[in-house]
DNA sequence: CAGGCGTTGGTGACAAAGTCACAGACAGTG
DNA sequence: CACTGTCTGTGACTTTGTCACCAACGCCTG
């Protein structure tokens, strides 16, 4: 267990590409911010709820999925401690109408930075500028990675993948089929049949609501990675 | 035809956010950018040729796409006359190594500025740094769009809708099979059969390397907008 | 404890889309 | 004309998505 609370009010630190930050531009990122908490399952932003704010993520993560027309979703991207909510921010900017969603995966702590200091900051220090375009840069290769794997890679990879990602060093999940589903963009009965073949395989042990993976080795060969 | 020459001395007209723009950062942005010209099928950026320069579509389109590991490709977007190229600009601030890239699908002309330039407009100049967010915006929307499309929609909609999009004004296409599905991002094949399908409805007329669009109504019904 | 109910997962039949291998048709060129 | 590369058509097959159910489980409540 990671301690949530650690070192709150000295939070810049756990940022990357902030740390460089000269004192004013800290002093006024500190001052500026508030500190939030969200329960799991809380809804950050979404259709008719703009974030008025930029989210630094302290603990927790956020999933950040689409809804489409037809009811069926996928998720875009996850948002962990450590990162920042850039990509959204700028979105709505200017677009209000996306279809776009942010779901606490867990219960998730952030310091909230208001839309106008945002801009002043972006302004103001090359530093602050060069870790927003980072943060985009990477969001946006997210993107194309999922463009990519959507339209071209096979589902039981996929599903390796996504097996993978999501037990991180544990070995112990606890996922319906439906979820996984969701994640990546497909139907529940396709993952469904795909588990019971990884079970077959002996690459994983599946019961009601979690999915034990048994032989890590196979699923990163077939993944690819 | 229009006129491609028309204007470039004052090339900053075109773009509809940059007009607002104070006089010391226009003329900033006229002297310390270049006009430059592709021809047809120019590559613009790519794997290991990254862009040095921010660049302002003056004529022709774009087309971004991605290649994936497998060779398979996919349009990502197009940027016609009067759009940028942040987004790619900004991604190779950090991402040098990401798959997509850029061709002239017409010969071009675009308004190119060095990217210390750019930085130097984003910290100066709100209006500037509300425009480059507002593409930003727009892509990434775009790219929403995207994910949405290849992950849950039926590849004849997908078709109608390229169709009309290629097609614009006019009702004649030169475009083949192949072409089409790299820009849906599927298989030539899954093309040539929705195709013949078209045309046995009366929608298309087809030939080699052309399609005559009859029945524009039949196929924005389908497109469903 | 029994009964009811929502959630989760399993199944079969079928439709849509992608893959593979190959053939024919066309346009340009020497 | 013959040759060549490009473009399109086709059939057989696999994979994925869809639809309509059903069964098992956990939980709540009377």
């Amino acid at each position: 267990m990671r301690q949530p609370t650690a070192d709150t009010a000295n939070w810049i630190s756990r940022f990357q590409g902030l740390m460089q930050l000269d004192q004013d531009t800290r002093e006024q990122l500190l001052r500026k911010s508030q500190i939030i908490s969200a329960p799991k399952g809380a809804v950050i932003f979404g259709p008719g709820k703009s974030p008025e704010n930029m989210l630094f993520l302290l603990d927790g993560t956020v999933r950040v999925q689409q809804v489409s027309e037809t009811g069926r979703e996928i998720l875009l991207y996850r948002i962990t401690a450590g990162e920042s909510c850039v990509l959204t921010t700028a979105c709505l900017l200017a677009y209000e109408d996306y279809a776009a969603e942010g779901i606490a995966e867990t219960a998730v702590r952030a310091a909230a930075l208001p839309r106008a200091i945002f801009d002043e900051l972006v302004a103001s220090s090359p530093t602050f500028r060069n870790f927003v375009f980072t943060a985009f840069s990477k969001r946006i290769t997210d993107l194309f990675h999922v463009i990519d794997e959507v339209a071209f890679q096979r589902i039981d990879v996929r599903l390796a993948q996504g097996l993978l990602d999501l037990a991180g060093q544990g070995g112990h999940l606890a996922v319906t089929h439906q979820q996984l589903a969701v994640d990546l963009g497909t139907a529940r009965e396709v993952i469904s049949r795909q588990m019971q073949e990884f079970q077959r395989r002996g690459w994983v042990r599946l019961a009601r609501g979690t999915v034990d993976i048994l032989d890590r080795d196979a699923l990163r060969h077939l993944s690819g990675r």
